[in-house]
Parts: C-alpha cells; structure tokens; sequence
DNA sequence: TAGATTGTTAATCGATTAACAATC
DNA sequence: TAGATTGTTAATCGATTAACAATC
C-alpha cells in the first residue's frame, strides 16, 4: 500500500494475536478463515477484526471472508516479521539470559546479537552463543552494526544511564524491562513491559473474588 | 473506604508507576508532592494523576498537594502489595526460571512457592530454593495451600491445557506468558504478558523512523 | 435464490483534557 | 494577599459497537 491509513495502537497490539490465531489452524480446511471466526476465537467484536484487517490487508469477499495464507503473510509483513531487526540486551542477570536464550524472537523479527554488562565476573562469556560485553563498548558496537534495537533489563536504579548511552548511541527503539519511567528524546520510542502492572491488575482483581466469595 | 468508586483499568495500570516514582523521591524534602510534579516526571496531564489519586487516597490540600508517605501506603495497600499472595508457576523452563528467581515479586505481594513441570530431568530439582515438582501434583497442592494465582510459562502448545488443570485446581487468577489465548470460565482472569505486542510496536516504530529518515 | 459475510456510516461508550471555582 | 494547587463539571477525543446496504 503507498498510503497506509494510520494505524491506531490498539490495533497493532491485536494484530500478533490474529496472526498467532490464524498460525494454529490446521493447513488444510482452512482455506478461508472469517472476521466472524476470528472474533469469536478471541473474544473480540468481528467488526473490531473487520476494521483492523482492513488495516494491514486486502478486503475479504463476502460469504467466504479472507484468504488465510494471504492474511498471514500480510500481517507478518506488516509487522516487520520478514526481516530481521538486529538488536542488543543490556543486562546479562536472570531476565536478560531469559530472553538472550529465547528462540523465538527470530519470528518476530528481532535478532539479539549480544549482551552487555558491568559485571567483570560476567563479561567474556557467553550465553546461548551470544557474547557478554563490557557496557562501555555499546557506542562502538551500535555504530559499527547499525543497531537499533536496544533492552534493557538492568536494575531499576540504573535504568536511565543505559538508557542515555543507548540513546547516545543511535538506537532508535527501546524495549525496557526496567520498572522506571525512562526520559528520552522525542524520536526515540519507549515500549516499558510493565509486569508490575500486570500484577496490579491479577492482585485487583483477586482482592475483588476474595470478597466476592467469602461475604 | 466502604464503597469505593470503580476504578478504571487504565487508572489501576498507572498506579505501579506513581509508587515507584514515589518511592525514588529522597526520604527528606519530599514530605509533600504534588499531582503536577508526579505528571511531568511521567509524562501524564496532572487532572489525570489528580482522579487516579482520589481513587485510592484521601484529599490532597490546595497548594501542598499530598503527604508523600500517606499515598505510598494508600496506593500499596490498594493494590495488595502489603500481603503476599502465594502462586505458581507452571513450567520450569528459562523463563520460569528467570521469573522464580525473581526477588522483586514479594515486593508486590507476590509469593511463587513452586515450580511445575513435565521434564523427568527437572522434577525433584529446585531452583533458587523452590521445588520444581510435577505437574500432576498441580491441584493437590492448589487445595491444600489454597494457591488463587497460576503463572504459566510453558510453550504456546501446551498453554491451554494447563490453564485447564489450573482452572480445575480453583485458581482465580493467570498471569499467561505463553503467546496464546486461553479460554477461561468468567469468572477467572487471565492476565496476558502479551510480549509479542510489545514487539509489534517497537518494529512499527522501527520501520517508521527508518522510512522517514531514509526518503 | 437465500444466507452468511463483507465494508461503511452513524451511535455509543469511556477515557482524557480543558475550564473554573474553591482553598490553603 | 497572591499564587499554586486542588477537585469537579463540561467539552473533546478516540475507540468500540450497532445498523445496514452491498456482495458472493
């Protein structure tokens, strides 16, 4: 598409669970694959589908609804998934390993190519083939591979310092796992995975069963 | 409060970052803050700090604002963080190894007190002190400990089986790491860590910013 | 054809922001 | 007092849902 209608936030967070939904059907018998269906698999409204493949893909025909294969490929596109967008971890603890040794971001698109730390006891290994880095040679690394990609799964306290040398450093994107609020330029975008408020909404919601169930 | 107003999703997210924020004030000077200073260091409109305030604490005062310590307490006693809820964890893999290994979570009145898994290699095992045990001992220990939170971290294909034992062993809450929609009676919440989404926006950002930088 | 499904336009809903009087 | 800040009411904004004609 040459001019692709702003997408809405909202919708881009749906679409990886379409795609993940249209993945595990069983490839033969699912030819088409309806907004109806979709919706109803998700718990989602089907216009709310409608609209939002409208977004990334080719209209659907009526009666039949869309082609799977087509609607897959679209999506993955849409989200960059084809190509590989090298990125580094800051942070070789518990997390950063985690995700070091996660296979399956190359699916998304995101290739971790190597870790950094300050830690002397950690720096020179390697985990799950990637290699763990002094912190100061981020700059140097970023610059060379053209990286843009920078997570951050540092302790809270020094959260914003790899956050200013990533940005020094001509990343564009951070993904952070830190519990902080990072301050960065305008162009740079934040995406905060924020698991403690994840857990205020299951802690919440608890309190309220709790309550519910024991008056 | 005896009849607290609903609070809105988007206000219960927020709420983790005004603590954590105001836990990194300094212990002096700070006796006091305000809804402004809280916006504009996390980049919010100050009416919006103000309504998510007086949902859980009490008034503030015309130009000093709140007393500092008096809304760390309202906000973590909101959320439930001054008792520890005990959970498990499902799959002992990296990444349930990452999350059990944790400390931060007693912090928000999390308590993992075990690890479940299908791999003969790994039952008996434990990891930073838990037990990993194995998955048929699931709901026993659900009953007898009357464990209301699961955390499943086992790969997509197996999610919605577990999320079925766990429903089955009178969980009320999921906090669901693996990339699929579980289907759960109503009354049982599912909390999605949804990091698929999370790197659907970071490579649309991405793409972006290469695309207007590169024209 | 009949019926399921599509895309679009309009209505609804909920959340955010602006405006403003009240207060310390 | 003057000015910063509060809480509330009204206006705006954006996203979701309902209604419906078009289509295979």
């Amino acid at each position: 598409m040459m001019n692709p209608k702003a997408i809405s936030k909202q919708t881009l967070l749906r679409l990886p669970s379409y795609l993940s939904y249209l993945k595990s059907l069983p490839e033969h018998g699912c030819e088409n694959v309806s907004a109806t269906m979709i919706a109803s698999a998700l718990g989602l409204n089907d216009v709310q589908v409608r609209k939002d493949l409208a977004c990334v893909s080719k209209k659907g025909r009526p009666k039949l609804g869309y082609v799977t294969e087509e609607l897959i490929s679209d999506i993955e596109s849409f989200l960059g998934y084809d190509d590989l967008n090298d990125a580094i971890i800051i942070g070789a603890g518990r997390l950063g390993g985690a995700l070091l040794s996660y296979e399956g971001f190359n699916e998304y698109g995101l290739n971790i190519v190597a870790a950094f730390d300050v830690d002397e006891s950690k720096i020179g290994t390697e985990i799950c083939g990637k290699k763990v880095l002094d912190i100061s040679k981020i700059k140097e690394l970023c610059k060379r591979m053209k990286i843009r990609i920078g997570i951050i799964t540092v302790p809270g306290h020094s959260a914003q310092k790899v956050c200013d040398i990533l940005v020094d450093s001509g990343i564009f994107a951070i993904w952070n796992f830190a519990p902080v609020h990072l301050k960065v330029p305008d162009n740079i975008l934040v995406q905060q995975e924020n698991m403690a408020a994840s857990l205020a909404v299951l802690s919440a919601h608890l309190a309220e069963s709790i309550k519910k169930n024991e008056i």
